[in-house]
RNA sequence: UCCUCAGUAGCUCAAUGGCAGAGCAUCCGGCUGUUAACCGGAGGGUUGUAGGUUCGAGUCCUACCUGAGGAGCCA
């Protein structure tokens, strides 16, 4: 095959023209004499045309019968046509059949409805249809929007190391692995790390895996998930909320911009996200248990929520639904959070946090704070949580030579991909999902 | 760890305590505009595992295994 090699997203730049595409049979509809492949190539699918009595009767042969997911090298000519959901089809002159799938052992995934088990299973195989092509590619889209993001506005990208020597936050569960003679765990958040970085490049971000062993089964947790944490010194907790609603705006926008077609493919309705522009609604945690406490009132919650713990997940969901937008919690009481976290000083007892809610219903996506610029303060809190004070020695060292106020958040890249996507579970947004129950593939 | 639900053909699901079934997939045949194509035919089963109740268990009981959704915790 001699014409030029395209693929399926770029053929209508050949209308007219002879192409050769490389890719799958996605599916095949005989109608007697004439074939109607289904081509799919990574970017996209398009309808082949082979009519018998316009091909050598090889080709007709060859794809007559062929079974789904054969790898195929085509050669046609791309004709406009208002029948093809893409716009275009193609004439197919030639056939190459690289591998035939064996009609004794067929492809496991048909067009017809799965459940998640057999799909999880199959996750190498899963891949390949169009909605979660189209999952990815938008995955990927955000993760490149993230990066542009910082690194347009100054930041630094100073990864943090995933083997770590103790826990960032002395509460979560670790995945404990032998480093030579040591214990090591895999971190859980690279946020002390890129406080360092930041105290030495002004502003950092990383981006990375983290991990953690939480025995969580919701549509919501993954124990291996990707994080984008920027870190910026002299940032006050205001500062924060304005880079973490300048951020989402940007990713969904740069998502309507480059990914539409992939939002349509999966259902989304895009009118809600064409809603999200900065600034985003910030309240109090205050003013937060005030919504609380009223939406239980009205029978919208079950419990009637008390100042001074944390938000729950139902809690979480009710704040998020009265607002089109992200919503911005900010000073929750600082014996729920973090022991990092500067207080408030106006009042001591709340700390200068923020959570970013996404709405629908997609709950926490960002949390930050405003970290303790004091020695002092911040080795008492070490103590005050029973953390080894010897492992945050380099912590401390942070705030004994030349201590700025600094602050930062974290975004989970998958809840982030879900809630623009539209998914019921965060499982669909990463190539190979890591949940408590599943290791394979 | 706790609560709820589920497990029957390769897949998705039916079956009042009384002969284990359908659609899709596969195979055979038909069809020149199909859109998860359609039409006709065929093959395909240790009903998650181990016990128990019963004349009789896919169905009822007990334990276990596996998975899902949620709580807690978190991004």
């Amino acid at each position: 095959m001699t014409s030029p090699v395209t693929t399926i997203s770029e053929i209508g730049k050949h209308e007219g023209q002879t192409v050769t595409i490389r890719g799958w049979l996605y599916n095949l509809r005989e109608s007697g004499k004439l074939l109607f492949p289904i081509f799919r190539d990574g970017s996209g699918t398009i309808q082949g045309v082979v009519p018998k009595n316009a091909v050598p009767p090889e080709v007709f042969d060859a794809v007559k019968g062929l079974t789904q997911e054969s790898s195929v090298i085509v050669e046609g000519k791309v004709r406009a046509d208002k029948r093809a959901p893409g716009g275009y089809e193609l004439d197919v002159s030639n056939v190459q059949v690289l591998q035939r799938v064996s009609e004794d052992d067929p492809f496991p995934i048909s067009l017809k409805e799965h459940g998640v088990d057999f799909l999880m299973d199959n996750r190498h195989l899963w891949i390949r249809t169009p909605r979660q092509a189209a999952i990815l590619r938008t995955r990927a889209e955000i993760i490149k929007a993230a990066r542009d993001f910082f690194d347009d506005r100054g930041f630094v990208l100073t990864d943090a190391p995933i083997l770590t020597p103790a826990a960032c936050e002395g509460t979560s569960t670790l995945f404990p692995v032998d480093y030579f003679d040591e214990q090591a765990y895999l971190t859980q958040s690279g946020q002390l790390y890129i406080e360092a970085t930041a105290m030495a490049l002004g502003k950092v971000y990383s981006f990375g895996p983290t991990f953690r062993a939480e025995k969580s089964k919701t549509r919501r947790h993954l124990t291996e998930f990707w994080m984008v944490e920027p870190e910026v010194a002299y940032a006050t907790l205001d500062d924060l909320m304005d880079l973490a609603e300048n951020l989402i705006s940007f990713l969904v926008n740069r998502c309507l911009e480059k990914r539409r077609a992939d939002l349509q493919t999966m259902g989304r309705d895009v009118s809600k996200l064409e809603k999200i522009e900065a600034p985003f609604p910030r309240i109090t945690y205050d003013e937060a248990v005030k919504m609380l406490q009223e939406g239980h009132a009205k029978g919208a919650l079950e419990t009637k929520f008390e100042w001074g713990g944390d938000l729950g997940s139902p809690d979480e969901t009710y704040l998020s639904a009265q607002f089109e937008k992200p919503v911005m919690i900010h000073r929750y009481p600082a014996q729920v959070k973090a022991f990092y976290m500067e207080p408030d000083p106006q009042r001591a007892e709340l700390a200068l946090c923020v959570d970013v809610l996404a709405p629908e219903g997609y709950g926490e996506i960002i949390g930050g704070s405003q970290r303790i610029g004091s020695y002092d303060l911040l080795l008492k809190r070490i103590r005050e949580h029973g953390l080894p004070e010897e492992s945050f020695k380099w912590y401390l060292d942070l705030r004994k030579y030349g201590g700025v106020p600094h602050g930062g958040f974290g975004m989970g890249i998958e809840r982030a991909v879900a809630w623009i996507c539209g998914l019921e579970h965060v499982r669909e947004t990463i190539p190979f999902a890591r949940t408590l129950h599943r290791l394979y593939p």
